[in-house]
DNA sequence: GGCATTATGAAACGCCTGTTTATAAACACT
DNA sequence: AGTGTTTATAAACAGGCGTTTCATAATGCC
């Protein structure tokens, strides 16, 4: 067995600054990851991108899957420092109209305060990694029971737990649907909107539907859990 | 330049049935690429499952994406053969029910007469490859519109064409989600059903919040095209 | 029977991936 | 100045991908 002769590098004038080589890589990932999901990006381009060895990855990370774990708390971190409650007001009616607001702009505004978490929460959707676990009992839980509560306070008390919650994933399908399917909703015809205006409007529309249809449900008794019927 | 000695193969028998070889290529391929989609399905895993060399795919279709292209027309085909439209009756009501568990049996139904087509079009949506165009003008566009009209007949003159497909894109989102995002509802707690009274029942409900949304729509004459209102 | 045509299979090609290794420069401390 | 640790780099590694090459079986045809 001989012994491979290596010479790594000549003299080249090394930069020394691993936190902000650190940053680079994570800031590089949050985009790169972002705009291509776990699978789709790899670590040579994030490399490029922040201007680092591809070994750094795994000097720093560990792994490809270590750097996107950090990413993605990182992105869940900035967006819970920065965060706009969906205005509740006392009125049912209105937090839920709030709620499907600011699900929307959440799932629309490519340039808000998260332009990186929901995206990276949209590639999740698609196609799961481990993290997705993590990712819906910290940021995505909290804000379907959230909703759920909501329904079940515009129901006012017409509908069970479970009715609530069915009712809620379908008007979460609503909001998400037009990030999801935006290829095939765009070329349907409809231009998905990606101002604060326009999604303003689209909220409406929502929230307009989720409310008839919650009236329509109490109304009918479709919802109510003890129902005596058969 | 030398040429090298390359010997293909010694003495084994080999089964000669073009026909039958493409057939099981295909086969395999809907197979796999249903699973795990354009990018994920590997040629080799394909002649793998057919029992075929790797080569017979370029063989027979030229490349992966031609293999892809037939297997997509094949689903299609054989779809449109034992169609079993959604039921409509006179009833406008009861036409939108009726779409609404066409598209959600479609979506959920596992064992269905199209177990291909259906979650190949999910990862279309998903990650849109060449072919989406032509799927959307093929199979989807048509659905849609027949579902646009359904709606604006529910709303009886009370929505223009663009307020009845926006209804109809959401509709469509409530029924899509579940299966579109099926990996996060299910973390939520919700068990997205697989059999058709489940499936039914799912279908009722969102029927149930479509019609009612609908109907708060007119009157409130959010939808109304030529509104004199400001 | 001989011969061109069509199918088939094993291996190679070229390119990509995430990860590891060996080397070396920069720094901290004695 | 010398030593040891941390950080950075180029190259190698191991394996996957879609595709191509080339020898060879099996077939159809004269």
């Amino acid at each position: 067995m001989e012994k491979r002769r290596r010479d790594g590098g000549g003299a080249v004038l090394r930069e020394r600054d691993p936190e902000a080589r650190r940053e680079r890589l994570l800031e590089a990932a949050g985009g790169v990851f972002a705009e291509t999901g776990y699978a789709g990006g790899s670590v040579r381009e994030i490399a490029r991108v922040a201007r680092v060895n591809v070994a750094s990855v795994n000097y720093y990370f560990g792994s490809k899957e270590g750097l996107y774990r950090e990413v993605l708390l990182r992105a869940h971190r900035q967006v819970m420092e920065a965060e706009a409650e969906p205005e509740g007001g006392g009125d049912a009616r209105e937090a839920l109209r709030g709620w499907v607001g600011y699900c929307l702009r959440f799932v629309l505004l490519r340039r808000a305060t998260h332009p990186v978490l929901g995206r990276l929460m949209a590639h999740e959707m698609r196609q799961p990694t481990v993290a997705l676990s993590e990712l819906v009992s910290l940021v995505i839980r909290p804000k379907f029971e959230q909703l759920a509560a909501v329904v079940a306070a515009v129901a006012g008390g017409g509908m069970g737990r479970e009715a609530s919650e069915l009712a809620a994933h379908q008007i979460v399908g609503m909001c998400v649907h037009f990030d999801h399917s935006r290829e095939v909703v765009e070329r349907l015809g409809y231009r998905v909107p990606s101002g604060e205006a326009e999604i303003a409007a689209l909220a409406e529309s929502v929230a307009e539907m989720a409310l008839g249809g919650l009236a329509g449900m109490v109304r009918s008794g479709k919802g109510l859990e003890k129902r005596i019927s058969k």
